[in-house]
DNA sequence: AAAAAATAGTTGCATGGTAAACTAAAATGC
DNA sequence: GCATTTTAGTTTACCATGCAACTATTTTTT
């Protein structure tokens, strides 16, 4: 048992990490969107109305980032910020028509890469592999602070 | 089943591959090397002589990135490159003493974030996890026109 | 109601990563 | 031996992300 030979879990998750990324960036060569973009995108479709924040805790990324990827998707004309009236910190966040016309290729796009990740594993090993990783996501986060 | 709801696979490895970058970072405050390096300089440390290209693909990463990698660890004395001169495109990458006296820390850091991941899952679980990611990496990589 | 604390979002700066185009050296084919 | 191709590494340009410090607004405390 060498402990030098295996990429070892934290490696192999962060070579999974890019792979996806690389995968949906290829996927997405035609269109003015990358990869950054289409994970906010798809959740704010899925999610109308929502806020940054919500989005934030969503899909689990820094405010900061969230910020700038909205403002990224609102120049290429694919969100509408509304200030909530009733609380001006917030915006509500609205897709366009052209990010509701793209929502089929987002799906799709989406459903390949699960596909995919999961070739050669049948639904228990898929459903045992969430799980593990939602345990392993907790002992990640567990030592922040969490306000 | 809403596919909305839970985040999924994808997000959880995006999310668990920050933390332990968030975690590694935070336990190198003191010392001069940040995480990109961190796990370069083991990399090496475990395998001296090697050359870039072999870190690349020992630890997954793109040749472009080893390559800065290695000379920020190169300009803070970490590492050598050594030409070789049998070959004269290629280095041969050796630690430092200043990177030997190290180890014990490197290795002690990689072990807590290691313990910090499994905590709460037993040895059997460990090796599910270790095992389904590994076909998920294989899953991922395959389309790779890998040369 | 004024002061203090919390919350939503933005900005600046830094790291980490990749792809593509490049340089230099070796290997291969003829 | 020269031309072609392959290989190792670098550079450039860019995207994704996070943290810390900031602004503006709302909520809480007193």
């Amino acid at each position: 048992m060498n402990p030098k030979e295996e990429p070892g879990v934290g490696r192999l998750i962060a070579r999974i990490h890019r792979g996806i990324y690389h995968y949906v960036s290829g996927r997405l060569k035609n269109c003015d969107l990358d990869v950054g973009q289409f994970f906010f995108l798809r959740y704010i479709l899925l999610h109308e109305g929502i806020t940054q924040d919500q989005i934030a805790r969503g899909i689990l990324l820094d405010k900061a980032t969230v910020s700038k990827g909205l403002k990224r998707l609102s120049d290429l004309g694919y969100v509408e910020k509304k200030t909530n009236p009733d609380d001006k910190r917030e915006y509500r966040i609205f897709a366009t028509d052209k990010a509701r016309g793209f929502l089929p290729e987002i799906e799709s796009i989406y459903k390949e890469v699960h596909n995919k990740l999961y070739r050669r594993l049948n639904a228990q090993q898929i459903e045992q592999l969430q799980s593990l990783l939602e345990t392993v996501y907790q002992n990640v986060e567990q030592e922040k602070p969490e306000k």
